[in-house]
DNA sequence: CTGAAAGCGCTAACAC
DNA sequence: GTGTTAGCGCTTTCAG
């Protein structure tokens, strides 16, 4: 193994030195400066990071804790892990997985054994347990999604209030005066996830506010229970011709569920999404966007910023952007026909 | 911080005797080895992740490295990953995420700063350009997936050709005679990606062993192309009677292209897929189960036993299984109805 | 069965 | 602007 020593004496200066034209922690001349990057580069050099941590009590690694409980939607999840790896990547930050089964003793673990230099928690409930211990451990964490008590932590989240009323808002400009909302699995509301409970709240207060009529039902992840929640929504609403839907995995079968009760989409129920840009772009479904990306991309940049000593505010809101798109919804039903594309080819 | 020395202090014995309680890589007399059992409880004693790499060489972590490309179905990807850090977890493993975008370097920079013991690589393509540089970098790895030559690594996959001809076996033997086949996106055969290929090599051969007839596509992740291959489909093969589907990206449109066309499900066209056994269920389809968990589990082991000193077999192949299921497939068309579980009640 | 002590490779004072 | 050096906390010989 090549060491701090090897590329010192090779280009002819102190190991020290190699370490500041590295971390740049202290000025170094040019010519020095160069002559060292040189010989890493022929070397290929390495820092050894357990020393590095060991030295300087940074390990230049964060810790992403993933949620796997029911509700959670995975591709909702995988996106988040991938922007926080990248914008971790760009801050020369490693991305260490701790799953959310391993609860408290998880962080505990991690923290105390100088694996990590902070958190990053995503699917914050309302009423979390891994606060007290995240204050205890004394680690720079940033959330993603936030709790009721917002104070002492550092969070990130999109409005989902504003992306409920934003849905309603859209609507009632369309003319529609009775919404129905078919939301995540109810375990997810008894669990009390604020991200679900939030999109309701600022769904049900706009549509008071506007006089606008609305029910609210969640629906499981199975095709029977979307298919009674939208009949059950029809028969609540008799003149419902909106649908906000905030459950991406069943998102696909509210539109057949609609049209198998021989409602036309959006000619005779609009229906709104709140999910990430792709899906809806898929099923051409106008939606609030769930920008996966960079609201891991911000929860990354405000965990630098802690581990750099600033206080960045205990509350980071997205606003909502709603994504109109009109035009064919798929999947279109029998007897219809769609735009083909070009005749498939044979799997080579 | 609470280090090895104040735990020595507090037990009355010298460090060493600690590490080697924790190790257990020397005998400790049963008399000692609860007394320091009980200090490391009462101080909350957690051995500092870095000082111990650089002792031991050992890191206690391994990588895992992710694909991020076109056609990978993010909630296998996520299944895979929580899989891994759960056997990890059985093995006092922790897991640091690479994703493939990083290449190359960044299994060399990984590997190189010491951070992880060892690799695990998920898509392996038929030809890849990693396999080189993993080799190069001497640390222990698994794939999984594997490539077209085994000789030297060790590859953990399901026998995604014994699950084409599988496919083909079930619905021979329930007397069908043109069975078709809706393949990945086409580039995921363009780059020849392993399970892909094999799948269909199985499928085709399965097919031409028993003199049926057969016809293979692919479809993109967008409905009018999944409508366009069953289309062509139907024309090519008009006498079939089954599909065979290896893209669970699709799954669900498959079947409704299928009624679009007017073909009953599975009455005039029988729906084999190969996907997680979860999804299948929630279509009720039948289906060749893709087991992640049993795969992640085993790659992490096998990645254990390298760890240790072993040399497991260059290629492990799961066979696969098939799970018939019968009755309604969802979801159904306009008109037919659901037997509707109870009433869905409002969301508090 | 246990202790003493020499590193592991790097950083960060402290010197000049 | 650069060199010297004392640790960081642990493992692991070597001694007993």
């Amino acid at each position: 193994m090549v060491t701090i020593v090897d590329v010192a004496k090779h280009a002819g200066v102190a190991p020290s030195t190699v370490s500041y034209v590295l971390t740049g922690k202290r000025p170094v001349s040019a010519g020095t400066r160069v002559r060292v990057r040189e010989s890493i580069q022929l070397l290929g050099y390495q820092p050894h990071a357990g020393a590095r941590a060991l030295a300087s009590s940074r390990t230049n690694v964060l810790a992403l804790v993933l949620p796997l409980r029911e509700g959670v939607h995975l591709p909702v999840v995988m996106r988040f892990v991938t922007s926080v790896v990248m914008a971790a990547r760009a801050h020369d930050m490693d991305v260490l997985l701790v799953t959310a089964d391993q609860g408290a003793a998880g962080l505990r673990r991690v923290a105390g054994g100088a694996r990590v230099d902070g958190f990053l928690v995503m699917d914050v409930a309302l009423d979390d347990e891994r606060l007290p211990v995240l204050r205890e451990l004394g680690r720079p964490a940033v959330l993603l999604g936030h709790p009721s008590a917002v104070k002492g932590l550092t969070c990130v989240d999109l409005d989902f209030e504003a992306a409920g009323a934003r849905c309603v808002d859209h609507l009632a400009e369309l003319g529609h005066r009775s919404i129905g909302f078919l939301g995540a699995p109810s375990a997810v509301y008894a669990r009390r996830t604020g991200f679900a409970q939030r999109t309701l709240a600022g769904f049900s207060a706009a549509a008071m506010r506007r006089g606008i009529a609305s029910t609210a039902l969640p629906a499981e992840q199975r095709y029977d229970s979307v298919h009674a929640v939208v009949t059950t929504l029809l028969r609540e609403l008799p003149r419902m011709s909106a649908l906000v839907v905030h459950n991406e995995a069943v998102l696909g079968w509210v539109v057949d569920c609609l049209r198998a009760e021989g409602r036309r989409v959006p000619d005779d129920v609009a229906v709104v999404a709140i999910c990430p840009d792709e899906l809806a772009e898929q099923l051409r479904l106008t939606s609030v966007q769930l920008p996966a990306d960079v609201l891991g991309r911000r929860a990354v940049e405000l965990l630098m910023a802690k581990l750099n000593g600033q206080q960045p505010p205990p509350l980071t809101l997205l606003p909502p952007k709603l994504f109109s798109r009109t035009g064919p919804v798929v999947p279109m039903l029998a007897g219809q026909r769609m735009r083909l594309g070009e005749t498939p080819r044979r799997v080579s």
